[in-house]
DNA sequence: CAAACGTATCAACATTTTTTGATCGGAGAG
DNA sequence: CTCTCCGATCAAAAAATGTTGATACGTTTG
């Protein structure tokens, strides 16, 4: 079934990463270097277990990675998880990778959707 | 309160509008041109109602736009809408927009979070 | 007019996501 | 060792999202 193919999966949890305010104000702190728990909690005014719950969805997409240090927790961007970005929405227009050229023709979709639907006598 | 700023809202609804395999696989057939729900509904083999709905949410998050015909509803995709996501990506990294060039310097977040976050004692 | 069609919408339900408060474990300070 | 701090994890509650089947509305066809 195409609409469950697996390679969905990376980009659908990226985009999902990306679509709450919480984790996009996280990123944009991260932008400008690594930051542990307590600096996004005073910046942000939230509580602890929820920007530890943000942390791990944007972990799990792969957008921040962390590394311990005594007792804190330092995460900072993966700035090519966020590059798979733009390659996963030039394929959604048919546009070339990180927009080099606008080729505009009807191509695969490797990334975003490998083996999926393909449609026969679809559309115009 | 910056987390919810209003401004965070189009991102975030982009983001979310992309974050559903359903949808992502719409938009992919939209790449190639303008398509009718039942053309959806035979290449998708998805219900008519969650088409309706998961069209919606595109529509909603302004990646999508309809018009009527006769009996037929006919979407086709907003190219400008994604490219404003590629613009929200690169305010995340701090990179150009449209990835022009990589000036790596921290500025503002002004498509992103024109108010927001910008924290004081926080980060290394 | 009546029937068939394409689609939007609605209500009910199932599922997932997010928030909150509590607890736990590791690391350092006294 | 004991106390404090940072942060992960968990359970329960709350909120949001997605699915399904039914219904309604406008349009075309006969």
């Amino acid at each position: 079934m195409p609409l469950a193919s697996p390679s969905f999966a990376p980009a659908v949890r990226r985009f999902h990463a990306l679509s709450d305010p919480t984790r996009l104000a996280i990123l944009a702190l991260l932008r400008d270097g690594e930051c542990c728990v307590c600096d996004l909690q005073s910046a942000l005014g939230a509580a602890q277990s929820r920007l530890s719950f943000h942390l791990r969805v944007l972990k799990d997409a792969g957008l921040v990675t962390d590394r311990k240090d005594g007792r804190w927790s330092w995460y900072q961007m993966v700035p090519h998880a966020l590059e798979s970005l733009h390659d996963s929405l030039d394929e959604l227009t048919a546009a070339a990778p990180f927009r080099k050229a606008p080729p505009r023709v009807s191509q695969a979709l490797p990334l975003l959707l490998p083996d999926a639907v393909q449609a026969d006598g679809c559309c115009g």
